[in-house]
DNA sequence: GACCGGATTGGC
DNA sequence: CCAATCCGGTCC
């Protein structure tokens, strides 16, 4: 059982974490127990100069104020008034870009999963983690989440299986319309043909 | 201080 | 298709 990859995976360039990520294993240690899932699907975004990131022209807030830090971190923050959604943080002090994690393959502590998903037994694996929402409300991440260290034993990454990222596809980003010209970069990715990718038919065009 | 809308989800 | 639900960003 391999521990948390180290802080050098994550101060790389953004979309290059971004493809390395999918295979490797999100691990979350809490009260209720371990509960980890494979990353099957994320989505980059890039600072800046990125329309469709929270960082876009350098905004600086409270809740922007992580993706500054340092790379390993988690950025999380609250959608909808309702969701949270799980990111990490690359590259080094104030380039403010990260990874969005959209979908998890199960992989430990399923019926703790169930419970916090206010699912039944019967229910569809893919109905607990496919979506940037339900995995985080799966695995126990929240907003108490917000900057935690990933180079700790909380909240961490590990390396998958060697050869899991053989077949990834590149596709638009999800549901970020409003971003103009940004919204046709390919900087969502997935593993091909896995069935807990959130959304496999989007979008129109690859 | 007001207003607008969202990196989502689930139900109709 | 659309409501839920609330906070961040923007502009006055």
């Amino acid at each position: 059982m391999t521990g948390p990859l180290p802080r050098a995976f994550y101060l790389r360039d953004t979309l290059q974490v971004a493809k390395d990520l999918l295979g490797c294993e999100l691990v979350h240690k809490s009260e209720a127990g371990l509960t980890s899932g494979l990353i099957v699907e994320v989505e980059a975004y890039i600072g800046p100069r990125d329309p469709a990131s929270h960082a876009y022209r350098g905004i600086r807030s409270d809740r922007t104020r992580v993706q500054y830090e340092e790379g390993g971190r988690a950025y999380v923050y609250r959608i909808y008034g309702m969701y949270c959604c799980f990111n990490v943080v690359t590259q080094g002090q104030d380039m403010p870009e990260v990874v969005l994690v959209r979908a998890l393959e199960p992989r430990r502590g399923i019926p703790e999963m169930r419970r916090r998903r206010g699912l039944g037994a019967d229910a569809d694996l893919r109905s607990l983690t496919s979506g940037p929402g339900r995995l985080c409300q799966a695995m126990g991440i929240d907003m108490a989440s917000y900057g935690l260290d990933l180079c700790s034993r909380r909240l961490f990454v590990r390396a998958g299986h060697p050869g899991a990222k053989r077949d990834l596809v590149a596709t638009r980003r999800i549901n970020i319309d409003y971003a103009g010209a940004a919204a046709n970069w390919r900087w969502r990715f997935y593993l091909k043909d896995n069935p807990f990718v959130s959304r496999p038919l989007f979008p129109k065009r690859h």
